[in-house]
DNA sequence: ACAATATATCAAGATATGTTGATTTAATAG
DNA sequence: CTATTAAATCAACATATCTTGATATATTGT
């Protein structure tokens, strides 16, 4: 019961669900990216990847200082129906802004 | 966005989800019922079959004084996704007590 | 060691959600 | 019409969640 309320409570937030979007239509993306992309303060992002990963949406591949998240594969049944339910809601993102210079990072 | 942030939110509480577990298992049950069963007061269980509903879960029939609810038929794949999750769950759930005498009422 | 950058965490306040008891609405029986 | 029962709604309070700015941690470059 406690993890299958941690993946729905992960769902039920609408930035959440826009940050899924956005990962699922342009791979893994550093904080910092998220962060210019999405007009998001830091710690406000930072909060939400979190829950988002701890539900099991995402992963986490650390290169130096950056975080990259990415949707997690594969995902359960559940979850990629989630996934496939949000892709449906055709949400207008905004355009991918880069502003990280990853150096050797090849994410 | 709307819909689908209402449909997660209505699986985000663990009354809930034990409500939904009850009914799948039990088919149409008037509120009196579920009170009995379940050990919940009345405005309480009256809260969150409404939002069960809302949320596209149930379906109410009324018949005098009493609502029957139950799952509602067909689900889409989301929320049908959701009801087998809540079933892998294998929640324990309490006997039915049934209290209502409903006359008439056929459901 | 020190400074700079990326990310995570914390503390405080604002907002949303859940619980309870009281009240209201609706249908039925007398 | 009145009383009774089932269910829905309301108001007040308690609890949880979200946002923000400040601070902490961790890695890299000098």
């Amino acid at each position: 019961m406690e993890i299958f309320l941690e993946t729905v409570s992960a769902l039920n937030d609408e930035t959440r669900v826009k940050l899924l979007a956005f990962l699922d239509q342009h791979g893994p993306l550093c904080v910092c990216d998220l962060q210019s992309s999405l007009g998001m303060i830091q710690s406000r992002l930072s909060r939400h990847l979190k829950i988002l990963k701890d539900g099991g949406f995402l992963r986490v591949d650390r290169c130096g200082t950056w975080a990259y998240y990415s949707i997690r594969t594969p995902l359960d049944r559940f979850r990629s129906e989630a996934l496939a339910e949000i892709r449906c809601l055709g949400i207008e993102l905004p355009p991918l802004i880069k502003i990280s210079e990853t150096g050797d990072c090849k994410i």
